[in-house]
Formats: structure tokens, C-alpha cells, sequence
DNA sequence: CTCCAGTATCTAGCGCCGCTAGAGATTGAG
DNA sequence: CTCAATCTCTAGCGGCGCTAGATACTGGAG
């Protein structure tokens, strides 16, 4: 009964292993360094183990993208209950959405361009991305007039999404960044019409 | 003389016919389709012929994403100038932006996910990018208030962009694609405040 | 203590990728 | 007709994701 209990206690040790080390690589090479030999070498396995906690490669990346779902909800609560009003909560949680696209592009980057075997916009979703589109829901709840907060709050990720990934791409000077998302709040948080 | 002429002719032609090959290929099965080998069977020529045409794989892509722009900058241009007002002008564009990334998925992919080695925001970018920007630029004008209208400009894209590649990788639902587009616009095109 | 079944892990290899070196054919000038 | 320059091809490199089949290991039964 132990020695089932101990082996998939090392069985979750090394998923979690692989994951780390998964996102470690791609954080400091991007994910087209992310090769399964290499992996492998770096949590001490040989190749086909990966294969035993994963269906392949991408079931890594959406690992990978579940963590990284979290952490981002993780940062987007904080900016909103340390926020002094709706208003500044609002922008503090474009700011950290903006920042944490920023200091985890590769993170970012399995979360929102790749890995599209997750369920998105199901109840089947994981947690983290619905608590990170809660958080999105409730900052914008004071502003939302007569539009419904869903939608609302979809089209707010979008025009972060937007900015974060045009500017990320190249296609978008990162001088301006700043004016940007204060223009996109401005028109967005202002009265309804 | 005339026989080097010739030969240069051929020579565009060919090239006319790889980057027509590799966008029928992209948008028929997608980007991880096309292969060097895919596509020089395609052209009838051998793979390294490719090369003394393009520096690699990239640069193909690229090719093709300009001739996206360029159509995606007439498409706009012809929504915009058979608006009857400013107001259907920006709805009509911006409808426009929607259905081209919609209709042409490999062709937007090539423009805005990948193929990294187009200067873009800069004056050495393609004529047909800055045409493009150009449709955003002058259908915002009237709404442009005290914002800068370039940024406004950025800003829309942005959002625009947002939607169709969230949409697009599955994490927005399809069904209310034409809720968030209107409420984008509304709040976008309301007062400045 | 021995043996065996079942599990865990590895080595080796498949078919594909982007890309390139060097051979061979083709061409136009003298 | 010859030759050099140009063009195009065949063949191959190293690396990819992934998997089949061999091998080592483990814990329980006799």
C-alpha cells in the first residue's frame, strides 16, 4: 500500500520536475529551445519518461500555461485589492496584466499563443483562468453601465492582449507604451454614452 | 544585354510563383504545412533553389505577409470610403479588420505572429503597412478628440487584434464576436470625458 | 533464499525538419 | 569547338517529436 503511495509520490515530484525545468528553459531561451532531448537531460531522465507524464510536448506547454494562468491572477488580485479606488484599480491591473506579459514572455506566450489544447472558455477551464478573468470582472464592475461585464471584460483582455503582443512582435514602438494604455482606459473607463 | 533581362525575368517570375505557392499552401493547411521540401515540389524545382531566392524559411513568410498587407490595407480603404458617415466609416473598417484576419487566418498569422525580421514601425517599413496604418489613421480622425492619432490609431489596432487572435486561438468564444467588436467601438468612439 | 511477474526505464531508431556543400549540367562568349 | 561561368541538382548534416522493443529492477509467492 506505501510503496504505491511512495511511487506516485515521486511520479508527482518528477511532473513537477519536468514543468519546472520546462519553464525555466523557456523563460531564459524562449520555447523554440525547449526540445524534448534537452529536457530531458536536465531533469536526469531519459527522453521517453517525458512521454509517461505527458501526451507530448504541448501537454507540457499547457502545463506550463496553467502555472503561469495562476501567477498572473495572483498579480492582477494584488494590484486590485491595493488599489485605492475603482479607478486606480482598474489601471493598477492593466499595469500588472501589461507587466507581467512583459517580465514573463515566454510564460505569456504558452498562456495566450500556443498550447491550444486547454478548454478556454468552458466551465472544464482550470481554476486560474477563471479566477483571472474574475479579476477582470470585478475591477471593471464599477464602469460598466448598461454593458454586460462578460463581454466587457473580454474586451478589455483584448485590447491588453493586443497591446502586450503587437509590442512584444515588434509592430508596436515600445516608447509609447505608457500613452497607450492610458489612452485605452481613458476611453474605455469614461462615461458610457 | 537582353539575355540577362531574360533571365531576371525568369528570375521574378519564379520568385512571383514560390511566394504564391507558399501562401496557397498556408492558407489550405496551414503554416506548419509548408515545408521547404512541400514547397519546392510544389514549384518543381529542388529545395535549394529556394534558397538562392530567400535567405530561409522566414523570409518566404515574410514575403507573403507583405502581400497580406497589402491586401488587408485595400480592404480597409474600401470599406472606408463606401461608409456614408464617420461613424459607419469606423464601423465598417473595423469590421473589415475582423473579417480579413477571419477569411485569411495563415495570411494574418504570417503579418502578425511570426516572421519577426519586418522592420515595422519605422519609415524603412513596406509601403503597404504604412497604408494600412494610414485607413486606421484617417477613419479615427474624427474621433481622434485631444488624443494624439497615432497612438488612437495603435490603440485600435491593438484591441482590434485582441479580439481576432484571442477569438482566433480559441479563448474567446466565437458566438459573441460581434457583441464585443460593437461594445469595443462604443466605448472607443463615445466621448473623450 | 529463490524465482518470477510486472513495472520502470533505457537504447536505438523512424520519418520528418531547415539548410548547405559539392557534383554535374547548361549556357553564351571567344 | 572550347572553355569558363552560371545555374541547378543530388546527397547529406544535425536536430526535431515521438515510439518500439530490449533491459534492468522491484517486491511478493513458494
Amino acid at each position: 500500500m506505501s510503496i504505491q503511495a511512495r511511487r506516485e509520490r515521486e511520479r508527482v515530484g518528477r511532473e513537477r520536475l519536468i514543468i519546472r525545468a520546462a519553464r525555466e528553459l523557456a523563460e531564459a531561451e524562449g520555447w523554440e529551445a525547449v526540445t524534448t532531448r534537452r529536457l530531458a537531460e536536465r531533469v536526469e531522465y531519459s527522453q521517453p519518461v517525458l512521454y509517461s507524464h505527458f501526451k507530448g510536448k504541448d501537454a507540457i506547454m499547457a502545463a506550463v500555461a496553467v502555472e503561469g494562468f495562476a501567477d498572473l491572477a495572483a498579480e492582477m488580485r494584488a494590484a486590485r485589492t491595493s488599489a485605492s479606488d475603482p479607478e486606480q484599480a482598474l489601471a493598477d491591473v492593466a499595469a500588472a496584466y501589461a507587466m507581467f506579459a512583459e517580465r514573463r514572455p515566454a510564460l505569456y506566450d504558452a498562456m495566450f499563443n500556443q498550447a491550444v489544447s486547454l478548454p478556454f472558455a468552458t466551465p472544464e477551464a482550470p481554476a486560474a483562468l477563471h479566477a483571472g478573468f474574475d479579476e477582470l470582472r470585478q475591477v471593471l464592475r464599477p464602469i460598466a453601465g448598461n454593458d454586460n461585464e462578460d463581454v466587457l471584460a473580454e474586451v478589455l483582455w483584448s485590447g491588453l492582449h493586443g497591446l502586450v503582443t503587437l509590442m512584444r512582435g515588434g509592430r508596436l514602438p515600445r516608447e509609447q507604451h505608457e500613452q497607450r494604455l492610458a489612452l485605452l482606459l481613458r476611453r474605455f473607463a469614461g462615461p458610457t454614452g
